[in-house]
DNA sequence: AATCCATGGCCTGACCACTA
DNA sequence: TAGTGGTCAGGCCATGGATT
């Protein structure tokens, strides 16, 4: 079976299942590359695909393209799925990305310092008390709902007012891993957010649903 | 039998540089 | 400023062996 063909089956069946657009993304940023690449090396039938060639190609990445372990170990995960789908499916005898290795990943999180934060939450109450407009409000919102919860850039985008119960001081939201979870607020956090409600509904007819929303 | 723990498989969010 | 392509980085869950 040609790879082209191969993949187009495999990408309709994600589809089916329902995963995210992000990943289904992933998959085409992915092969779109690797048939390029497979085209360039006149390679056109999965069964062309053996655990060398997938070397091959990921030896390519990493020297022309600088990759590094942490993106070619994604790739090797992707082309796993892809490969293990085609064997299901009986399309492929064997999954020849089955057997490489992990590559070696150094990991290092760095993180803010006390003092860091403290210069950034300083810096952004003078700009509010400066500016006292919709952004410099908002910023500082953000960045205290941010600190006090814990929430993911994504999760808080999507907050809802629906979702905070200030009363009783915590927040429901939904995020990655499609999964709903209660969040506690500290009083920091709560005050925050009711003043940022006033200052909405002092500025706006309507409120919005969104929490932190821009000018439009 | 219950619990713990490491590992691999998979999905998806975030970041970054570049372009329009 | 928004969009996009490419890359990087979690985070959940099932599995299976080890330990209690």
């Amino acid at each position: 079976m040609l790879i082209r063909f191969a993949y187009k089956e495999f990408y309709s069946d994600k589809e089916l299942e329902g995963l995210r657009k992000t990943t289904l993304e992933s998959y085409e940023l992915l092969f779109t590359d690797f048939m390029r690449w497979t085209e360039e090396n006149e390679l056109e039938h999965v069964s062309d695909i053996t655990p060398r060639v997938l070397k091959s190609y990921l030896s390519y990445c990493k020297n022309e393209r600088g990759n590094n372990p942490t993106s070619l170990n994604t790739k090797v995960k992707l082309f796993n799925v892809f490969f293990g789908f085609l064997v299901s499916e009986e399309l492929l005898e064997d999954n020849p990305a089955k057997h490489i290795k992990k590559f070696k990943e150094d990991i290092r999180i760095q993180s803010f310092s006390d003092q860091e934060i403290k210069q950034m939450l300083s810096w952004l109450r003078r700009n509010r008390r400066r500016e006292n407009d919709l952004h410099a409000v908002r910023n500082y919102s953000i960045v205290v709902t941010l600190l006090g919860t814990g929430l993911r850039v994504g999760e808080l985008v999507s907050l809802r007012w629906s979702d905070i119960h200030l009363e009783s001081g915590y927040m429901t939201v939904f995020g990655k891993t499609r999964r709903q979870e209660t969040i506690p607020m500290t009083e920091k956090v709560a005050k925050e957010l009711s003043y940022l409600k006033g200052f909405y509904e002092s500025k706006f007819e309507k409120l919005s649903p969104y929490v932190f929303v821009n000018q439009q």
